[in-house]
DNA sequence: CGTGACATGACCTCTGCTAG
DNA sequence: CTAGCAGAGGTCATGTCACG
């Protein structure tokens, strides 16, 4: 029996045939993301939590000896006992499954699939509609379908007790119903296989819901230096308008072609081909005093939390980095990183409150630092009045630069990795080792607090996170000069 | 994945105008 | 005086972008 379709690539191949075609025929193309791994892993754990509280004591079906003895394996366990089975293994026309839980009942299967997510997407039905559908076909009625997600009001009491984690929804009905559905997947994507690469143009499917990894592999070799797509908010309406009046790059476009005032920003700045810096604009009237900080924070977020008191995917700080000007020609440095394993929050918050002082505007980029700031007041009513004080002292560099800087090269973002190599192109993020963005920076505090992680290695992280989070703060450093005030 | 800031669009009310 | 209308202004939901 020979499976080529498996339940994932049939999700592939709903947002895009194409996609599917090189899943299975040109695997060599695609790019590894270095977040993958981290998704996986978290998945993993919640898989393990979903197993303790939903449907304890079953049994696991491995893959060590190949899918055939997975099935072999579940259909023994089903013929001869009733234990919840962890990754039962099934196939049907050639359509292979994994499921997460499968509880035997008297009346048939009730499945429970678990995800890593907060809420119940229509992808993750359409994904219980394709394992039905294959139990079904494979002689094993199905009697009750669930999705598990993480309910991010759960609270960690400690100790273990993951008792409330999971919520369950019952999508049985709707799964059910796509039944005629899956099988015009199943029959549609079969033979989209047996061709040759399917011709699909690019669009929002490239992105949505999950971004595909053959992008690269379909933008055409001679794709414009500054394409359409790189408009701000454009809407699908005005990009296929514009692409049927012929324009390919956004210095095609003639003056007064766009009505939306950003969108025609960007199109004069990338046809004059130089920066634009408005310097009179708007926020003229705030001088800065001194001293300056310039302020950012590095977070962890755990699917399945690790400390008591704290919720799913709540962000804890566990570092951060602060430059401070005193006066105009002078520029210092303090820092804190905890890699202790420890709740972190506690020292962030202390240290942070004696190191900012009292005075003094501290420059941030976007509102993630007032976030954590209100996050840590919720937490310690008795550090809340200094930690209010330091948010009231928070301005924001993002809408200022919104407001009064363009460079063509930004192609369309403002956001602090696509402005700074046009202010300070002496600052570069891909000179350091290992960190180079926020979600890097969060995967090596999980390592470093792993219990297996050597000392040497902890000490390798720590130095990457201090220069990463160091440069951040330096790059506000470099926006404020060009600001010139 | 979560949150905040902001833009956008739909919908509502309020106001002032005009025709009857 | 009222019914009907258009434009101004407000609220709300939704979407996008930014941070981690």
């Amino acid at each position: 029996m020979t499976h080529r379709l498996s339940k994932s690539k049939i999700l592939s191949g709903i947002q895009c045939p194409k996609r599917l075609w090189l899943e299975i025929h040109r695997p060599d193309l695609i790019e590894y993301d270095p977040n993958t791994l981290a998704r996986m892993q978290t998945g993993h754990k919640v898989g393990e939590i979903a197993c303790q509280y939903l449907a304890p004591g079953g049994v696991y079906v491995g893959l060590e000896n190949g899918f055939g003895h997975a099935l072999k394996l579940t259909r023994d366990h089903l013929d001869f006992s009733d234990l919840p089975i962890y990754e039962a293994t099934f196939v049907h026309d050639q359509v292979l499954i994994r499921s997460d839980i499968v509880v035997p009942t008297g009346t048939g299967l009730k499945v429970i699939e678990v995800k890593s997510s907060t809420s119940v997407k229509d992808y993750h039905i359409w994904d219980c509609a394709v394992q039905a559908w294959v139990m079904q076909g494979a002689g094993r009625p199905v009697q009750n379908i669930e999705v598990a997600v993480i309910d991010s009001s759960f609270v960690y009491p400690g100790k273990g007790d993951y008792q409330g984690l999971l919520k369950t929804e019952n999508v049985t009905k709707t799964a059910f119903e796509m039944r005629t559905q899956v099988e015009d997947w199943v029959r549609q994507f079969l033979k989209t296989l047996q061709g040759s690469t399917p011709d699909i143009e690019m669009g929002e499917h490239c992105r949505s819901p999950f971004e595909c990894p053959f992008m690269e592999f379909c933008l055409p070799a001679d794709r414009p230096a500054y394409p359409l797509e790189c408009l701000p908010r454009i809407k699908s309406q005005l990009l296929q308008d514009l692409k049927q009046e012929g324009f390919e790059d956004i210095r095609d476009i003639p003056d007064g072609r766009l009505a939306n005032p950003t969108q025609e920003r960007v199109r004069r700045v990338t046809q004059s081909g130089e920066e634009e810096l408005l310097l009179e604009a708007d926020c003229s009237h705030e001088k800065f005093s001194y001293p300056r900080y310039f302020l950012d924070f590095e977070t962890a977020q755990f699917a399945v939390p690790v400390w008591k008191g704290t919720r799913p995917y709540q962000q804890l700080p566990f570092q951060w980095s602060c430059h401070v000007q005193d006066r105009p020609d002078n520029l210092r440095h303090m820092e804190f990183l905890d890699l202790s394993g420890e709740p972190p929050m506690r020292d962030f918050a202390e240290s942070l409150v004696s190191s900012c002082q009292e005075l003094g505007p501290i420059f941030v980029y976007g509102s993630f630092e007032k976030t954590v700031l209100h996050g840590l007041i919720q937490h310690m009513p008795d550090l809340a009045h200094s930690l209010q004080a330091l948010s009231d002292r928070i301005v924001d560099l993002l809408p200022i630069i919104r407001q009064c800087y363009y460079h063509p090269e930004m192609r369309g973002s403002w956001s602090l990795k696509a402005v700074l190599p046009c202010i300070a192109p002496e600052l570069d993020y891909t000179v350091l080792p290992g960190i180079q963005d926020g979600g890097q920076a969060q995967e090596a505090y999980a390592e470093a607090i792993h219990p297996d992680t050597t000392p040497e290695r902890i000490e390798e992280i720590r130095k990457g996170l201090a220069a990463y989070c160091e440069m951040d703060t330096l790059a506000l450093v470099k926006i404020v000069e060009k600001l010139g005030r």
